[in-house]
DNA sequence: ATTGGTTCAGTGGTTCAACCAGTTGTGTGT
DNA sequence: ACACACAACTGGTTGAACCACTGAACCAAT
C-alpha cells in the first residue's frame, strides 16, 4: 500500500507550459494555440488547461483575454522572485547569494532594535543544535530555521515575505545544498556573529559589519564584540 | 461605443476570497466551505470558483487537496512580496521604502561595473525629462522608468525580478504617490547622485554612500564626485 | 476493550457538451 | 472609398456527471 498520490493533471500542465515558456518554445509576446487546440494537444480537458492557465496568470507568465487569445508575458518584467524556483540555480547562485547576504544584513540590523531576549535565546539554541547535526538535510533545514526565526524577530512583514521567496528559491536546489555543505564551518561562525551583533543592539554597526563597510576604528570594536565569549 | 470590458467573474472571486482571507474571515489553517457549497454562495459555477482557487494557490494563499478540502495557508510563510500589492501600503510604507533603498543601493553599486555608456546616457535623459514634468502621473511613471532602466543596466536578473515586485507594490497606491510627489526635489537629486556614482565606477564607494556608511575621508571624496558638474 | 478491515459519505479532480461574450476580419451594400 | 453588418474566430461560463482520494463510522474477530 504505497501512497502514490497521483499528481494532479493541472500541476503537470502548469509545469509543462512553464518550461515551454521559459525555454522560449512559446516566445514572449506570441499567442498560445487556442485553448481547444492546446487542450487536445496536451491530452487534457479544456477546463483542466484553463485551471493551469489561471495559475500561470498568477505567476505573471500568461495573460488571457477574451477574443484575443492567451499571450506569453515578458516575464523579465511581469514575474517576481518566485520565478527563480523554476530555473536552474547554478547560473544565478552568485546573484541569489549576494541578495541573500544583503537581506540578512538588513534583517540583523533591524533585529538589533526589535529582537526580544527570547528571540536571541531561540537563535542560540538553534545555532548550538546546528553544530551537532550529522545529517545533511537536517542541517539545511536547521539553517533555514535559524534565518527564519531571525527574520521573524525583526517584526518586519516586508522582509519576511522577501525571505520566504529567497528560502523557496534555494530549497531543494542542488546548487544550494552543495554550497551550504561546503561552507558549513562558515555558516557556524555566521550564526555566532549574527547573534552577537543582535545582542549588542547597535543596528548601524551590525549592518556595516555584515556589508564590510567598517572603518579601522570600528573594525577593532567589532573584533572585540565578536571574540567576546559566553553571554 | 464604450468598451466596458466586463470584469471576469474569476477575477471578482479571486478578489473576494483574497480579501476574506487577509481580513481573517477565513482564518489561517481553517477549511473553506466545500467547493459546491462555496460556489453557490458566491453565485458562480463550481468551475469558475476552481479557476479562482487555482490562482490563489499560485499566490500561496490556498492549498487544495483531494479528499481534504481547500485550506487557508499561513501566508506569513507561504506568500511572496507580491502579497503587499493587495494590502494597504500606509501601514508598511516605511518598511517598503527602506527595502527599496537597500535594493537600489545594491543596484547602483552593481551598475558601476555593468552599466554601459549608453545606459548612463539613457538615465541622464530620463532624469532631465523628469525635471520638466508637470503632470503628477507622468512623473510617477518617469520615476519608475528611471529605476527600471537602472536595474536593467545591472544585468542582474535576480535584482530585476525583485524590483518588479517592488514597483508593482507601489503602483497605484496613494500612499506611494503622495510620498513621491511630496519628495519630488529629493527624487531629482537622487537621480543625479545615482548617475554620478555609476559613472564614477566605484561599486564599493557607491554602496557605502547610499547606505550612509562613509568614513570622513570618503565623505570628502564623495562630495567632490557629487558636486562635479557636467560629465 | 482492542484491533483490524470494510463501508460509506464527503471532498476535490476531471471530463463532456453546450452556450455566452468579446474581438477581429471580411464582405456587401451604399 | 466608406460604413455597416455579419461571420468566424477567441476566451468565459455553465450544468451535470463521474472518478479518486480521505477520514470517520461501523462491525467483526481477537
Amino acid at each position: 500500500m504505497k501512497k502514490v498520490q497521483s499528481v494532479r493533471a493541472v500541476d503537470q500542465i502548469v509545469y509543462t507550459l512553464r518550461q515551454q515558456i521559459l525555454n522560449g518554445e512559446y516566445s514572449i509576446g506570441t499567442r498560445l494555440p487556442a485553448e481547444r487546440t492546446l487542450a487536445s494537444q496536451l491530452g487534457v480537458n479544456r477546463l483542466t488547461l484553463r485551471a493551469a492557465i489561471s495559475y500561470l496568470e498568477a505567476e505573471g507568465l500568461l495573460r488571457a483575454q477574451q477574443g484575443q487569445g492567451v499571450t506569453v508575458c515578458d516575464f523579465h518584467h511581469t514575474a517576481s522572485l518566485e520565478l527563480l524556483r523554476h530555473l536552474p540555480l547554478d547560473k544565478r547562485l552568485s546573484e541569489v547569494l549576494s541578495l541573500r547576504q544583503l537581506v540578512l544584513s538588513e534583517a540583523v540590523s533591524q533585529a538589533c532594535s526589535t529582537a526580544t531576549a527570547a528571540d536571541v535565546n531561540r537563535l542560540k539554541s538553534i545555532a548550538e543544535e546546528q553544530m551537532r547535526r550529522k545529517n545533511e538535510d537536517e542541517f539545511i533545514d536547521g539553517d533555514h530555521h535559524f534565518f527564519s526565526v531571525l527574520v521573524e524577530s525583526t517584526q518586519n512583514f516586508t522582509l519576511q515575505l522577501l525571505y520566504n521567496s529567497l528560502s523557496r528559491i534555494t530549497a531543494e536546489q542542488n546548487a544550494w545544498t552543495t554550497h551550504l555543505i561546503k561552507n558549513q564551518q562558515q555558516a557556524f561562525s555566521s550564526y555566532q556573529a549574527f547573534i552577537k551583533l543582535i545582542a549588542h543592539r547597535n543596528p548601524a554597526l551590525a549592518k556595516k559589519t555584515l556589508l564590510g563597510h567598517l572603518s579601522e576604528a570600528e573594525t577593532a570594536e567589532v573584533t572585540a564584540i565578536l571574540t567576546r565569549g559566553g553571554q
